[in-house]
DNA sequence: CTTTTTGCAAATCTTTTGCACTCTA
DNA sequence: TAGAGTGCAAAAGATTTGCAAAAAG
């Protein structure tokens, strides 16, 4: 409820995870998709594949993985959370509300202006969420 | 689950929109709050107030509102719909992390960077949320 | 053996719907 | 009146949680 960052919070000390055969289900799931994913399709997936992993592993695997920072996470505009394994670099997404394509896309510009905007204002650790969902051209 | 316009999207003939009691009702209560709040803060409000409005009526009304663009409508981190009664130009919010101070900035560069790259991947019909979150000086 | 993980079912919570009933125009 | 709007309670869904059993170290 308080996982406000953006940005990677690693090394918190913690409990130990131990690498279980659904927590390396869950990982190769999200391996083996190309966008984002709720956390349902995850499951079914899983099940599809003969894995059999409670949905509410998933969930909890899931809400790990998004905590440290391992996966992303974003929120579909009807409020539901998708994942998707992610790549090191701060980017935005491009994504198609018809099939889901989702294309990856950095913003140099916006990072400067989303900085610029809050040092304005007076506010610090700035954090952002920018999302651009459309039609892409093989959907229309 | 196609309300996904961001922009407005007046003047559609649908069907004629009654004021009521209750939507009168609704519209007041968001007028006096300052900020965000959800449907169950606001049909709370309502009831501590005395009005009494079904809280399936406050959804109904919220969701109609927001789809005319004449609140704004945004997702808390957990998923949550927070409206809030808006101006009329589009604009982002610059939110406090901490007291839920809210800015509202306009980005006409973040327009046109969202516009150009979206052309550029051959997506149409575009929309976008963007949030910024922060600490807010008072909060420091 | 101790601690972390699971599974499952039950519990939450937000939001939506079905329907009979009440209003507005 | 006819069509829009409402209240309630039930239905959906997505997540979360409690707890006893199972797995990991």
């Amino acid at each position: 409820m308080t996982s406000t960052d953006h940005g990677h919070t690693h090394g918190e000390p913690g409990a130990p995870v131990r690498p279980t055969r659904q927590r390396r289900a869950v990982a190769e799931a999200l391996a083996s998709f190309e966008d984002f994913r709720s956390a349902q399709e995850i499951h079914a997936r899983l099940t599809e594949r003969g894995e059999k992993v409670g949905l509410a592993t998933v969930y909890r695997t899931l809400q790990l993985l998004s905590d440290g920072g391992e996966i992303d996470m974003l929120r579909t505009e009807d409020g539901e959370a998708i994942y998707r394994r992610c790549s090191a670099t701060h980017h935005h997404h491009l994504v198609c509300r018809a099939c889901g394509a989702t294309v990856e896309v950095e913003g140099p510009a916006v990072e400067r202006w989303t900085k610029a905007i809050a040092a304005e204002h007076g506010y610090a650790e700035i954090a952002h969420t920018l999302e651009v969902f459309g039609t892409c051209s093989s959907c229309r």
